[in-house]
Parts: C-alpha cells; sequence; structure tokens
DNA sequence: GCCGTTTTCGGCCCGACTGTTTTCAGTCG
C-alpha cells in the first residue's frame, strides 16, 4: 500500500463525508484532506514507518492522529478500510475522478448519480454528448459545457507544468501588464513565486484604480485561449500552455495582505493567521485587522509580518516545515541568492552533446558575471552522448588552453569531465585523465533499476577513488509533465550513506538546476543539510541559454533553507581551488 | 478528526465568481 494509495482513498473519504449531514462534518472532511495531503507528500512511505514504529510512529506526523493512524494500520494489514467501504456502499461513485472536473464537486457528483446514474468519467462524458446534464434540476447549458471542456483538458492530460517551462511564460505576461500602463504594480504570486519545481497554475497580482480596463486588457492578452471568468477585482483564464492564470486587481491598501495571502502555500498560511487570531487580529488578503476592523498592515508584506511579531521569510520558505517558528524566534537563516554564485561547475560543449562551442560557453559564463566554470563533457560511456575517450579529453584540454588565454583575466575555465560511473563502481576514463582535471563530475547514466544497496555501494565506490569532485543529479530523477517532457523515477538510492561517503571523500553534492531534474530536490537537501557535506549548484547546460537555469537550482537550494557557506560554487575561485584540490 | 507552554474542550479561513438562483448554493483557491 503505497503513500499515492492510501492519501487517495482518504482524499475520497472527505468527498463523501462532504455529502453527510452531522455536527462539524465540514472540520471531519478538512482533516481527511489535510492527512491526504501530508500523505501524499511524504516522502517515507507510510507502511514502513508503521512497520518500524507502529502507530506511535504515525500519528508523529502533523495532521494525524488516533483515528488516521488507525485506518493507515488497517490498510497496511488488510489492504482494506471498513470506514471506507461503509461510505462506498452508500455513494458508489468514483469520487475521485468524477470530482477532479473542473465545475463538478462532490455534492454535484452524487446528484449526477442519483438523476441519472452516473457513477465515473465515462458516464459522464456518454451523458454529456447525449445532452443528458442540462435541465437537470441544478444544471444548465453552461455547466454542462464547462464540463465537457474540463473533461478534454483532462484528456489533453495538463496537469502541473515544470516551473523553469511556466515561470518565462509567466514572467512575460506581467511584463506586458505592466508596460500597459494600465496598473500601479503588478507581479507573481502562488506557488511559481515560491519556485517549487511544479506549478499548478499562475497567480498575478496587480493594483489598478481601473480594474475593467485591466481584466480587458489580460484577457485579450496573445497567452491566453480562453477566458474562464472576468470579474473586475478577479479574472482567470486558460492560457495556450495548457495552464490557469488567475489574475487580481487591488487596492494599494490590500496589496501586501494579497501577496502574502496568495504566496501561501496554504498550510504557511493557516499557521499565519492562527498567530493574527491569537493576537486578537483578523488576517485575510485585504489586509490585517485589528479589532476596531482597522487595516493596520495590508499594505507590504514586510508590515504584515512584522505586526505578528515575525521575521519576514523568502517565499521558497513558506511551506509549513517549521519556518514560522524560526520566524517568531527571528532566527530565519540567510538563504544563499543567485548573486552569490560565482560559476557553474557542470556544462557541456558541441564535442559531446551540447549545441556550443567553448568559447560561446565562456563568453556567456562572463555575461552571467561569473568568476569561473567548468567545461565537463560526457565520458566514452555515453554513446548516444558523443562521450569522449581519454585521449579525445587530452586533444580537447589542449583546445581549452587555447580559450583559455584568449578570456584571461575574464574567467577562469576548469578543466573537467561528467564521468560515468559504471556498474561496478568504476570510473569510465583512466585515472591519469582524471586526475588532469580540475573539477570531476561524477554520474550515473546506466543500470537504473539496480536495488537500492547494490546502486549506493556501487556510487560510495566510485566515491572512494579518491578522483569525484561533485556528484551530478543524484537521484537521476525527471520530473516530466504530461506533455513533452517524460518523467523518470530516481534510481533507489541511500541519500544518507551517500551523504557520509561524500563527507569523508571530500565530494559535492550537485543540485541539478536543469528544471526537469532539481535533483537533488528541497526534501533531499533539508534531510542532508545536517551532515558536513557542501552542494553544488549547477545548470548542466547543453546550450548558452541553459545557463539562465541557475536561478531554477537556487530556488531549490532556498526551499532546502541552504545557505551560503554550503555551497561550493558560491566559493570565490581560490578557495574553491584549495577545497577540489582535496 | 486534529490539535494544544494561555486550552484535553472548543475551536477550526473565508471571499469571489458563477449559474440558475428569485436570495443562494456550489465550487474554487
Amino acid at each position: 500500500m503505497d503513500n499515492k494509495k492510501v492519501a487517495e482513498i482518504f482524499d475520497e473519504i472527505a468527498s463523501m463525508l462532504s455529502l453527510e449531514d452531522f455536527p462539524n462534518v465540514r472540520f471531519e472532511v478538512r482533516a481527511y484532506r489535510k492527512a491526504a495531503l501530508m500523505i501524499s507528500t511524504m516522502q517515507e512511505p507510510v507502511d514502513e514507518i508503521y512497520r518500524k514504529g507502529g502507530i506511535k510512529a504515525l500519528m508523529e506526523i502533523p495532521g494525524i492522529g488516533t483515528t488516521m493512524s488507525r485506518h493507515i494500520e488497517e490498510l497496511v494489514n488488510t489492504g482494506r478500510l471498513s470506514k471506507y467501504e461503509k461510505l462506498k456502499k452508500k455513494y458508489p461513485i468514483d469520487m475521485t475522478s468524477l470530482t477532479a472536473v473542473p465545475g463538478l464537486g462532490a455534492k454535484k457528483a452524487i446528484l449526477l448519480y442519483r438523476k441519472i446514474g452516473i457513477k465515473n468519467r465515462e458516464d459522464l462524458k456518454k451523458a454529456i454528448e447525449a445532452h443528458k446534464i442540462k435541465g437537470l434540476e441544478g444544471f444548465g447549458k453552461k455547466s454542462e459545457e464547462v464540463m465537457r471542456e474540463g473533461l478534454l483538458m483532462l484528456e489533453s492530460g495538463s496537469g502541473r507544468q515544470i516551473l523553469g517551462y511556466v515561470l518565462p511564460v509567466a514572467e512575460k505576461i506581467v511584463d506586458k501588464i505592466d508596460r500597459s500602463g494600465l496598473v500601479e504594480k503588478v507581479m507573481i504570486a502562488g506557488s511559481a513565486r515560491r519556485m517549487r519545481e511544479t506549478v499548478g497554475d499562475i497567480d498575478i497580482l496587480a493594483i489598478s484604480k481601473r480594474g475593467p480596463e485591466v481584466m480587458d486588457f489580460f484577457a485579450n492578452m496573445d497567452e491566453v485561449s480562453k477566458v474562464i471568468q472576468k470579474g473586475p477585482t478577479k479574472s482567470s483564464v486558460f492560457l495556450k500552455i495548457g495552464l490557469n492564470c488567475d489574475l487580481r486587481v487591488l487596492e494599494p491598501l490590500s496589496f501586501g495582505a494579497a501577496v502574502q495571502y496568495f504566496t501561501g502555500s496554504r498550510d504557511h498560511n493557516i499557521q499565519v493567521r492562527q498567530i493574527a487570531i491569537d493576537k486578537g487580529y483578523k488576517l485575510n488578503e485585504y489586509g490585517l485587522f485589528n479589532k476596531s476592523n482597522k487595516n493596520i498592515g495590508g499594505i507590504s508584506e514586510e508590515s504584515i509580518y512584522e505586526k505578528l511579531g515575525m521575521q519576514w521569510m523568502p517565499p521558497e520558505m513558506r511551506e509549513d516545515r517549521g519556518e514560522v517558528k524560526l520566524a517568531l524566534e527571528h532566527r530565519i537563516p540567510k538563504l544563499v541568492e543567485l548573486a552569490d554564485i560565482k560559476g557553474d561547475l557542470h556544462t557541456h560543449t558541441k564535442e559531446t552533446d551540447g549545441v556550443n562551442t567553448l568559447e560561446e560557453m565562456a563568453d556567456a559564463a562572463i555575461r552571467h558575471g561569473y568568476e569561473y566554470f567548468a567545461t565537463t563533457n560526457h565520458s566514452k560511456s555515453e554513446h548516444i552522448a558523443k562521450g569522449m575517450d581519454d585521449k579525445k579529453f587530452k586533444a580537447y584540454f589542449k583546445k581549452v588552453d587555447k580559450v583559455r588565454k584568449s578570456v584571461e583575466g575574464k574567467i577562469d575555465i576548469l578543466y573537467g569531465a561528467e564521468v560515468d560511473i559504471l556498474k561496478d563502481g568504476s570510473l569510465d576514463l583512466e585515472d591519469e585523465t582524471l586526475k588532469q582535471m580540475d573539477c570531476v563530475v561524477a554520474s550515473v547514466h546506466t543500470s537504473f533499476n539496480m536495488n537500492e544497496k547494490d546502486m549506493t555501494d556501487r556510487v560510495i565506490r566510485a566515491f572512494s577513488s579518491g578522483l569525484v569532485d561533485i556528484f551530478a543529479h543524484p537521484t537521476g530523477r525527471l520530473i516530466g509533465d504530461m506533455k513533452m517532457h517524460k518523467a523518470r523515477a530516481g534510481y533507489a538510492i541511500d541519500l544518507e550513506r551517500v551523504a557520509e561517503a561524500a563527507e569523508e571523500n571530500h565530494v559535492a553534492l550537485e543540485i541539478n538546476a536543469f528544471p526537469d531534474r532539481t535533483d537533488l530536490n528541497d526534501t533531499n537537501i533539508m534531510l542532508l543539510s545536517k551532515y558536513k557535506v557542501m552542494f553544488s549548484i549547477n545548470t548542466d547546460s547543453h546550450s548558452i541559454s541553459h545557463m539562465d537555469f541557475m536561478r531554477y537550482g537556487v530556488g531549490t537550494a532556498r526551499r532546502g533553507w541552504l545557505k551560503k557557506d554550503k555551497v561550493l560554487n558560491a566559493l570565490n575561485l581560490i578557495s574553491l581551488q584549495k577545497i577540489l584540490a582535496k
């Protein structure tokens, strides 16, 4: 029983309970939803937690109490849950997939079942095609249309998309609104502002006295494929890239409150609002209100946090992972910033599977204001990537020498490679070749389906060569979205054992900034920060434009609460070389 | 159903928009 399945069952129970009528039912619904969300985003499988520590360990999980932990116990032991089955008898419909259809909630779903026997999405689709829906009580022409389009959208598979491909679009939209002259201020909020690796929609906030005009401008933008709703203060559109985008227009006095509110995350906000309530205030998206209902802090995010006795914190931290407590104690760490990055230690060129020459890459690195960068082409096992053997590396380094001279004084180029860690843990190039290099990046590209112990041993054996400086994309996962990017779960690997070995052998762990990877991810980084290991934030650029991806790596690092002093490539060249020499 | 250095009971976020409403319920974020 994996976490996803448990979460789905809890979520479905929540939906079914929302149809029941007993005191406090809505809070019970919320409890199940919260538990589902918690479990679905957890790293460790709940059945493992239960097997290791029983009910007691389960109850340590926030949002899981006596009842939920018993439920999990029942699910792990029997594969079934009597409460779920009981409800399911009463509401025998495929609740999760039906309520995923926009415009359709639990109440309407059960109504459709009772009136015309719709049990799942297939039934719904047929009923819509046969125009059986409109005319039913509570349904009209419009609701049929909304559901029809919703179904199409679900079928086309657009869900969350990768931040690195969405953020530039969002920024373009914001820029256009800004230049329209209709707004005093406009900015991105939501999960994009928190730099989550994927986003489900784009939230934009603006200050303007001309709401309706702003909304007209917004609805008519090139990027928009369909207007979903349009009011004077809130509009929602579906973008051509297959994502929803919401725009809200606000008063200046509410802007800070709205920014705070819509940046989220939801769980962070619930905590912050609770603090407001405890202080006798009320916090909503329009402001921070005192007892006499005067807005005392809505103008800026900073003023809200300040009035609540909290330190302002970077959006990347707002995930309800303990940041609220730190903010109350004024102990928010100073996180690494894009401006701290002094170089990129994982880049490719035309010689293998990159598209730009070393000269072009050097130029781009200079434009990024870097002090140094490493050229790290693939080793010979990577046939598809035209990986280079020892001889080719030697020849390549002569070329590097030339370019080095031509950019002298502007940037330093480090010799490097992205060398394959072979199945047995050996490296894909001769020791002699690797010893000549300033920066050896090692990574796994083959035999992904080894078991966890073998994979971990393989990687640790590579570290013990003493030749590896950076372990690239440590889990090998590819995020993917349902459109064009292929997903791949990471290989099984014990990251904590890897971190121990990395500490011992002076290997830095990579935070790969490539949007499909962001590997390590935020939770990995948090987990591994307790080790005395350095992290290296690299783009894995295969072209000069990829160098812009650095901000996603930095964003991921910040989501993992990483400070500058743990980041290898935030060091200046001299300090970097000292560490690489180890 | 969960949670708690002010509580083991009594709280738990709430407003915009829409459709089908003749005054509001459902959905969503």
